[in-house]
RNA sequence: GGCGCGGUACCCAAGUGGUAAGGGAGAGGUCUGCAAAACCUUUAUGCGUCGGUUCGAUUCCGACCCGCGCCUCCA
């Protein structure tokens, strides 16, 4: 039994099988840094990271390599608008993308930028045109010959037979001998920015630098390539173009589309008042483990509606796990083991391995470990549970966050970068209440909470719960979580 | 218009030709000095609507209604 996934391609399940055995190449089109993040780039970016962690527990070596866009026309545009080079214009949102993924926990893919293989796409380029796949047209561009490739079409499933060829078709600024034929190079506009090269002068088009990078990473035939919905058509369309053409090989043989999200419903649209970045939410209080758990709840090739409750609800649904956890490892429990929280391990593992087999059934995954969570609190109420017990449960429990990856209470930390952050580039008044109020439990030292949880029992041990309870109310007000438990303390920040 | 996806309890959401996972919320209860955490009970004879196939359909087929995506660079 081995992972199954979806292949656009063939439009159907399939037993994923690599080239090179236990060995998976991944391509997966990465950001255009001319903005902040926004949760719908990162739904496919986790998407994404759940497969990667998932073959890497299933014991594939995985070279994971991920594009950064780092050159296109609003890239130049915006560019040209503030009098900066493109790098420096990307430099800033390239550095907030990457601390943002570390935020939300993804994984960082080998990176690769487009700027730094102007070169090699305009060499690639000079090859298609040898091969008469590729035209310069009078202003120094060049476009891709469709009628050159007849399987375009085959991953969107598109039938372009009808078209007729040779036909001129007016397209604005540019003379095309197809209208379908797509840019691979564009001429300089005067006033940006442009390189030299042995086609001449001008920038890539954003097609051309995937399908480069990509085999020059990953050699001309790789394992899988991945992004969103939307990018089957045209972006990944084109690329299986100029690369097959190129090539004559087959390019990438699973085609791993993450499907878009909503929020509270609709599309997510500026217009509509519900594009929310990444940073958005976190300066709203809401903790990255949250917005991570809530992006991974909906297996990636469903429709996930986004919504403010959802997020509070995910919220305490790691508060849960975590809690277990914390049970596990601090509770004290009679020595011998017992047979069905034995076997309650290794069967969660089971059951999340199938799940995730499935196409990376996520929410399945998540129904197993929750279901675990319960019968061994059961247990860890009746005093069923044993000391030879924990560390199977806990060791499902890793098994689940290799994938899942929220049960490490590092969010404040991560919150107090995003409201430094905030302070710098003037967005004090978009920072809520609510993570202020968070923020606040990170103030006390853990020294100084101790010594108060050692008044509070002393003050128990002395039956003096006035006392205790007024200590109790300190902390909670520092956003201290306090909990009695039959021998001990326990205490958490919120 | 072409191609594709989906409509499951108060909310999010998985799933199956044989009688509905999981999480959250609400209500009641157990435990507890109180609180928290945890546990228990409870909330869909029902899975958009209407037909059909079948011994049996939420699951397959058809029609319809509604939502969503792609169809010139938005993940």
């Amino acid at each position: 039994m081995g992972l199954r996934l979806y292949n656009t391609m063939s439009s159907r399940m399939e037993e994923f099988a690599p080239l090179v055995d236990r060995e998976v190449r991944m391509y997966a089109c990465g950001p255009t840094v001319y903005d902040y993040g926004h949760i719908g780039n990162f739904r496919t970016f986790i998407a994404v990271d759940i497969l990667r962690r998932y073959l890497k527990q299933s014991g594939y070596a995985v070279k994971h390599v991920m594009n950064i866009t780092d050159v296109d026309d609003k890239i130049i545009r915006n560019a040209a608008r503030d009098g900066v080079t493109v790098q420096q214009y990307t430099a800033k949102y390239e550095k907030a993308f990457l601390e943002d993924a570390a935020m939300i926990g993804i994984e960082q893919p080998t990176l690769v930028r487009a700027t730094e293989h102007i070169r090699q796409m305009a060499e690639f380029v000079a090859k298609l045109e040898k091969k008469g796949i590729a035209y310069r047209t009078d202003d120094g561009s060049y476009y891709f010959r469709i009628a050159k490739f007849p399987q375009y079409g085959k991953l969107s499933k598109k039938d372009f037979s009808g078209m007729v060829d040779g036909a001129r078709v007016d397209v604005d600024e540019y003379e095309k001998d197809s209208a379908r034929d797509f840019a691979l190079w564009k001429s300089p506009k005067p006033g940006e920015a442009s390189w030299e090269t042995v086609i001449g002068r001008g920038r890539p088009g954003w097609h051309l630098e995937c399908s480069v990078m990509s085999m020059q990473e990953l050699g001309e035939s790789f394992d899988l390539h991945a992004g969103g919905e939307d990018l089957v058509f045209p972006h990944h369309e084109n690329e299986i173009a100029q690369s097959e053409s190129l090539t004559g090989k087959p390019f990438a043989h699973f085609w791993f589309h993450a499907r878009f999200l909503l929020v509270e419903g609709e599309k997510m649209s500026k217009s509509l008042g519900n594009f929310f970045t990444l940073r958005d939410l976190v300066l709203k209080g809401h903790k990255p483990s949250s917005i991570r758990y809530l992006l991974t709840s909906v297996p990636y090739r469903n429709q996930l509606n986004f919504t403010f409750d959802g997020l509070r609800q995910a919220a305490v649904s790691v508060e849960r796990l975590r809690n277990f956890r914390s049970r596990l490892e601090t509770g004290k429990f009679a020595d011998g083991s017992n047979d069905e929280m034995q076997a309650l391990g290794k069967e969660t593992e089971e059951r999340m391995r199938a799940a995730l087999d499935d196409d990376l059934n996520t929410a399945q995954a998540q129904a197993a470990i929750f279901e675990m969570v319960r019968r061994a609190n059961i247990a860890l109420d009746s005093g069923q549970l044993r000391s030879n017990d924990g560390p199977g449960l806990v060791s499902a429990l890793n098994s689940f966050d290799e994938i899942f990856a929220v049960l490490k209470d590092d969010d404040l930390p991560k919150m107090r970068h995003v409201l430094d952050w905030a302070k710098a580039d003037g967005r004090e008044e978009q920072v809520s209440p609510e993570l202020r109020d968070l923020l606040r439990s990170g103030q006390l030292p853990d020294a100084e909470i101790e010594r108060k949880i050692s008044d509070m029992k002393a003050a128990r041990a002395a039956r003096n719960f006035q006392l205790s309870d007024s200590i109790r109310g300190e902390l909670t007000a520092a956003g201290i979580l306090v909990e009695i438990t039959k021998n001990d303390i326990r205490w958490r920040r919120k």
